[in-house]
DNA sequence: ATGAAAGCGCTAACAG
DNA sequence: CTGTTAGCGCTTTCAT
C-alpha cells in the first residue's frame, strides 16, 4: 500500500496525497476528502523510511541513559518527551545497562540518521568523544555535566556547590570527622563532589583526611563494602556523604548490621532523591536535582538549535539544586 | 557522504562497498582493505533510512511501556534488550507517561515501519485494537496479559492463581476480613485479582463483602485514598490484599497517620515486589514476578515469528510467579 | 569476484 | 490548486 496506490484510488497524483498528508492548506477541500477516504478505505499509512530518505528529518529525538533502572533518570526524561512532543519530535529512549560497548552502539542512530538529534545521560562518554560527534556536525544535547564545546547543549547542577552545601550543614551539625563515598572515577560527578567536599571542610579550618575517603561506584553493595571499609580501618567519623543516594542505603545496610544508629552515632547525607530515601527509616537527607526542569530546558534549547542553529538560552545550563534535610542527618523528615 | 564516494575514493563500485559494508564472504580481500581504508578516511557512516526503504528491515524493536518510572517495567525492558541485542536488534524505548493518546502516537513506529517488530507493556490497550493490528500484519507482542490472537505473543503470569495464593496466605494466618484494593477498571490485572481474592474466599467459606473492595488505580495516593474509605465506613478488616505495591505504600501512610500498627493491627500484601517493599518498615510482603524472563522469552518468541514465521514456544508463555513474605503479613523479612 | 542498472516510497522543484 | 519529473542513498537482481 503505497502512496501511488491512494493517488490511483482518489484520482489524483502522488503529489496531491502528500500534500494532503502533509497538511498543505493548498489543496481544495473537496480533493482533500477524496483522497483521506481513499486513505482510509486502503488502510493507508507512509513509510518512514522513504520519507526520512527523502526529506532528511525523522522528527526523533534519541536518549541514551546509562541505566534505566536508575530513578534519577525517569524524572529527565519526561521533561525531555514533554518538551519533544510538543515540538512535533518523538522521543526512543536507549538504556546502555551501563554497558560501555551498547552505550556506543546507540550512538549509530545519530550517525546513520535515525533520530535528529541525541540527548545523552550518561556520565561515562568521554568529553572528547562527545566533542568530535559534535564536530561532525550532528546535534548533541547532555544532562549532567559541562562540555566545553560551542555546539553541544549541556544542562547540568553545580556539584561543588551543593556538596561544599551538604558537607557543610553537616558540620554545622557538630561534625569535624566526615567520610566521603565516592563513585566511579571517570564520572566527573565523583570528583566534583568530591571537592565540594573538600572545599566545606577548607572553609570550616577542618583537615582534610584522605582515610576518609572510600570510593563505592555509585552502587549499593559497593557502598555496602565501602562504608565497611571504612570502618575496618578504626579511623573515627560521625558522618557520611555519599556521593549519590545508593551507595547511603548500602551505608544503611552497614549500620543495621553493626547495630550503628542513625543519626545519632552517624549522620548520613546522600545525593540525588531516591524515592527510597523518603521510606527508609530514618529518612534520608538528601540532594534534590531540578530533574524535569534539566530535561525540558536543555531539550528546549537542543531542538532550538536543530532547527535554527541557535540556543534559545546559553547553551551551558546550571540549574540550582536544593538540599533535603531529613532525620538521617537530624532533621525531622516531614517532608513526606 | 554517500556510498558512492567511498565506490570513488576506493576505486570500486557502490555494489562493492554495499558488499563490504553487510560483511559478503565473495569479496577479495584486497579489495575489502582498500574499501574499509576508504570508508575510514571519508568517516562514511551508512544512511539508516536509505538503508531500511531498500531492505524492508529495520533491525529495531520498539517497547511501549506505560510509565518508565514503575520500576516493574524497567527489568523486563533489560529482559527484552538483552535478548533482542543478542539477536542483532536495537530496542526502542517508549514512554507513553500514562497517556492513552501518547501511548497510540507511539504505535506509528510500527505502523510507519521505523521498526519491525513492537512489545507492549501497557496494561491499557484493547484487546481489539491489539488484534486489529495483527490482523494487518504486523508483528507484535506484549507483556503482562494474555491476547486471543494466533500471531500476537504473550508473557503473562497468572493473576488469578498468585492472589488466591497471597489472599489464602492471609486467611491461613487467621484474618477473614481481608480488604482488596483494587487497579484502574479497564486493566485485566484489576478483575483478575479480584477474581484470585474471591476464589480464596470461597475456597475457606469466607463470605465476600462487597463493601471491603475499593479502587485505587494502582497509585499510591488514591490508595491512600481508597484505604482512608475503607477506615471510614467502620467496617472492620484486619488485612489488606492491594493489587500493586504503589497502592500499598498509600496503606503505609495512611496507617502512620492513624496509629494503626502493621502487621499487628493490619496485614499487608501487595504485588509487584518493587524494591521500596524491602526497604520501608515493616518490610512488604508482594508477590514476584519474573519479569526479566517474561521479557526475554517473550521477545525470543517474538523475533522467531518476525524471522522464521512460527514461534519458537507456544505463543502464550503463562510464568511462574512467587509470594514473598516479608514483615507486613507476619513474615520475618529476612529475604534482605 | 565485481559492476551496471533498477527501484524501494516518498517529497521538492518546477511547470502549468 | 494540481501534476510531472527527478532523486534522496542504498541493495538487489542480473550480467560478466
Amino acid at each position: 500500500m503505497k502512496i501511488v496506490d491512494v493517488a490511483a484510488k482518489a484520482g489524483v497524483s502522488p503529489t496531491t496525497v502528500s500534500r494532503v498528508l502533509n497538511g498543505s492548506s493548498l489543496v481544495k477541500s473537496r480533493t482533500r476528502n477524496k483522497v483521506m477516504q481513499a486513505i482510509e478505505e486502503l488502510g493507508y499509512y507512509p513509510n518512514a523510511a522513504a520519507k526520512n530518505l527523502r526529506s532528511q528529518r525523522t522528527w526523533k529525538i534519541g536518549v541514551i541513559v546509562m541505566d534505566i533502572n536508575v530513578s534519577y533518570y525517569a524524572e529527565i526524561i519526561k521533561g525531555i518527551e514533554n518538551t519533544a512532543y510538543a515540538k512535533g519530535y518523538k522521543v526512543l529512549i536507549c538504556d546502555a545497562q551501563n554497558n560501555r560497548e551498547k552505550e556506543r552502539d546507540f550512538l549509530g542512530l545519530l550517525m546513520d540518521r535515525t533520530i535528529d538529534g541525541l540527548i545523552l545521560v550518561t556520565p561515562q562518554m568521554s568529553d572528547p568523544e562527545i566533542a568530535d560527534l559534535a564536530d561532525k556536525g550532528y546535534d548533541i544535547g547532555i544532562i549532567g555535566r559541562y562540555i566545553d564545546h560551542e555546539r553541544v547543549a549541556c544542562a547540568y547542577t553545580d556539584n561543588i556547590e551543593f556538596s561544599e552545601r551538604a558537607v557543610s550543614h553537616l558540620i554545622e551539625n557538630g561534625h569535624t570527622h566526615i567520610a566521603f563515598l565516592s563513585g566511579f572515577a571517570e564520572a566527573v560527578d565523583s570528583y566534583e563532589r568530591l571537592e565540594g567536599y573538600i572545599r566545606a571542610l577548607k572553609k570550616h579550618n577542618i583537615p582534610f583526611r584522605p582515610e576518609l575517603i572510600e570510593n563505592g561506584n555509585f552502587d549499593e553493595t559497593l557502598g555496602y563494602e565501602a562504608v565497611m571499609r571504612l570502618f575496618a580501618k578504626k579511623v573515627p567519623f560521625t558522618a557520611v556523604y555519599a556521593a549519590n543516594d545508593e551507595m547511603a542505603l548500602g551505608v544503611y545496610k552497614a549500620c543495621k548490621e553493626l547495630g550503628i544508629r542513625i543519626p545519632s552515632q552517624l549522620a548520613l547525607v546522600g545525593v540525588d532523591n531516591n524515592r527510597i530515601g523518603k521510606y527508609i527509616v530514618p529518612t534520608l537527607s538528601t540532594v534534590e536535582q531540578p530533574k524535569y526542569a534539566m530535561g525540558a530546558r536543555l531539550t528546549e534549547n537542543l531542538i532550538g538549535w536543530m532547527t535554527q542553529k541557535q540556543f534559545p538560552e546559553r547553551r551551558d545550563l546550571k540549574i540550582a539544586s536544593e538540599l533535603i534535610i531529613r532525620e538521617s542527618s537530624g532533621g525531622t523528615g516531614s517532608d513526606g
